[in-house]
DNA sequence: TGTACATCAGTGAACGCGCGTTCACTGATGTAC
DNA sequence: TGTACATCAGTGAACGCGCGTTCACTGATGTAC
């Protein structure tokens, strides 16, 4: 995030675009409470009142690091899924490919600490601001791409090799749950301090969790 | 958290319970970023000054916070497992129960949003000190009850009925990851807006998951 | 039982900090004629 | 093509806020003799 896109047209030339990059930086180094409009401002060389001319204030700039850090969350896994080899039993290839959204779903949170806490971020919670109103956010939730393709996989999974046949209605967000929970308590949790093998150990624990949910959901009721 | 136990013997009489007690209220109120060492002495009625004769300062105050947090937590764990009704069937009942520390989990978390977050704040996490140092807290983790319960259920589930058969090692972890991944989308993620009916079910398929995973673990590998 | 003294839980004022936000402004860019 | 003007992206100083923490202190409690 050093450069940033726009062609200089005014005074300093995407402004906005230059402000989301520090703030994406700051979210990197220090998660979500770090995102401070002051400081974001000094990075780019500008005023903090500058700023007021893009955002509405912090809160705005904060909901458009959150988006930037879901799109990286989801590309991770994507990227992941991408470098699976393919398999010959549509099964076996669906089952492969949703695990390895999973390891990129845990690997981007594990290379990412802060970022992916900034996905996460809500006003009411851990964004820097204790004093926000409870209740629901204003604007919308921006896009969750990753729960997507976590449910497109787990519905390509439930139907592989027969028709159409789709996975139970809830089964994309328990898998969602137990990635998301993986990563936080591997974060920031009190399964924080594990070496590398058990850590690895437990990632695959957990993607084993969700695979054998995804085989209870093809075989009949009751198996 | 309105009384204290302690005896008045000094001049104020156990400050440092009143001053928990106090930052126990506020981190329920609003999360750990709430825990405020003025505020809990204010609410005291006491001058801050008087909380470091107690406490080296805000950090110490707030891991008793989260210590009493993850009390609370296992607490409604097992209350809810208390209230399950008995099985004849050994592997019904260790089932059973397992779903109803999950649902006591999960309950918790909606029930205490606050404190729930506090349980499992870190220094360089949410806790409202976004300048923390990064690595491993100095002091030692409190103990986490809620996942020696999930794991003790989870070998008892894995042996019922049979001669001494134990969960695969890290089930624990795994079905940890789902009620905790679970119960932060639910609180303050993207699942936060759901209405009743719809979590419900959210919840169910989530339990559903783990039961499904401690089943696999009871089959013979590759059924 | 009475008195001098040590201990220690509390006070009150102050420190420096950095934040988000607002104010009146300046000076560069673009536009109408 | 030149000039007057409107627009708008930026500046700089200041606001009030509340925090954690430290300082020198006071006054109540407990203790030794």
């Amino acid at each position: 995030m050093a450069a940033f896109s726009g062609g200089k047209t005014y005074h300093h030339g995407d402004l906005r675009n230059a402000l989301i990059c520090a703030a994406v930086d700051l979210a990197t180094e220090g998660g979500p409470e770090r995102v401070v409009l002051r400081e974001a401002a000094r990075r780019v060389g500008v005023s903090p009142t500058a700023a007021y001319r893009h955002f509405d204030g912090r809160g705005e700039l904060l909901r458009a690091v959150k988006t930037h850090a879901q799109r990286a969350l989801a590309d991770s896994m994507e990227r992941a899924a991408e470098r699976v080899p393919g398999a010959d039993d549509p099964t076996v290839a669906a089952e492969l490919r949703l695990a390895a959204l999973g390891r990129g779903y845990v690997g981007f949170a594990l290379e990412q600490p802060g970022l992916y806490r900034a996905a996460f971020c809500t006003p009411r919670a851990a964004c820097g601001d204790p004093w926000a109103p409870p209740g629901r956010p204003a604007a919308p939730e921006p896009e969750f791409r990753a729960f997507a393709l976590l449910t497109e996989a787990l519905h390509a999974l439930a139907g592989a090799g027969r028709v159409e046949r789709r996975a139970r209605p809830d089964a994309g967000a328990a898998t969602w749950s137990a990635v998301h929970g993986l990563s936080l308590l591997l974060l920031d949790g009190p399964l924080g301090g594990l070496p590398e093998q058990r850590r690895t150990d437990v990632v695959e624990s957990t993607l084993a969790l969700v695979l054998s949910g995804a085989r209870a959901d093809r075989a009949p009721a009751g198996s």
